[in-house]
DNA sequence: TTAAAACCTCTAGTAACTAGAGGTTCAAGG
DNA sequence: CCTTGAACCTCTAGTTACTAGAGGTTTTAA
């Protein structure tokens, strides 16, 4: 019994991404997304693998990596099985980036939900939202 | 007994904040940055206000705001203590992005470490670099 | 008082998208 | 099977957020 895979195109794959079309046609072109199938008539076919893939550049982008970063974790998904010095540090470095980019988002929440907070009892509150991220 | 204050050419604001000289005078065009004094020979000078604005403007864009968001952040920072409506409503907004950006990457640094511990002990180890952000 | 470093404006180029024109393919209803 | 409208195709051009360089002026430190 043969499991059966989904099929999407690319307009279903921007609907479960958040991501437009031409920007998935641009991933494409620059390469950090794979050569999609093509259907007879010439349309792109997708599969799980690259709606994972699609998702996971939408999401690093969101927290701020660079395509040229984003390329570098895909790869480091790709050879770190076999050449795991080169994994080390390349995951070494993202993850020092990583930690302080969460100490300064865990900031700039506090301050956030000061202000979030400030807002039921109306006595007087000094605002700090450019003090949070250090 | 007056207190001096500092005053910082662009060149030096550019080096403490990791931001380059060209991206300053961008920021200052398109009014996220106050407009700079000017000496006399017309050359830009800062002060600690300045240098403040501009760290936080280089955190939150390596955090993934963009400039839109960037500046209603600013703006709460100014309205927060005459019209807490509002800024209640924008932090509210933004706090949910945030606390959504510090879990995922909670989920990709832990994913990071596994690779850097993968590397001591050379057994088999499957990377879920990608699956990391969800 | 120079001379080199830093600054000025202005124009043009790059990265990462985004929208639109003009035409083709797909799929659901007749 | 045929149609027709939504979704797709490529290609070009525009937007956002920078970044580099040319050509000239100001600062600063010996």
């Amino acid at each position: 019994m043969k499991k059966i895979e989904n099929v999407f195109s690319i307009g279903q794959l921007a609907k479960l991404t958040n991501i437009k079309i031409p920007t998935i046609r641009y991933y494409e072109e620059i390469e950090i997304m794979p050569l999609a199938y093509r259907s007879l008539g010439n349309q792109r076919r997708y599969n799980e693998k690259h709606l994972q893939r699609l998702q996971f550049i939408g999401h690093s982008r969101a927290l701020g990596f660079s395509l040229e970063e984003i390329k570098q974790l895909i790869h480091l998904q790709e050879c770190s099985n076999h050449s795991s010095h080169e994994a080390h540090d390349i995951a070494q470095k993202h993850l020092i980036d990583v930690q302080q980019k969460i100490s300064q988002l865990q900031g700039l929440a506090q301050e956030l939900s000061n202000i979030v907070a400030s807002c039921h009892c109306d006595h007087e509150y000094q605002c700090r939202v450019l003090e949070a991220l250090n």
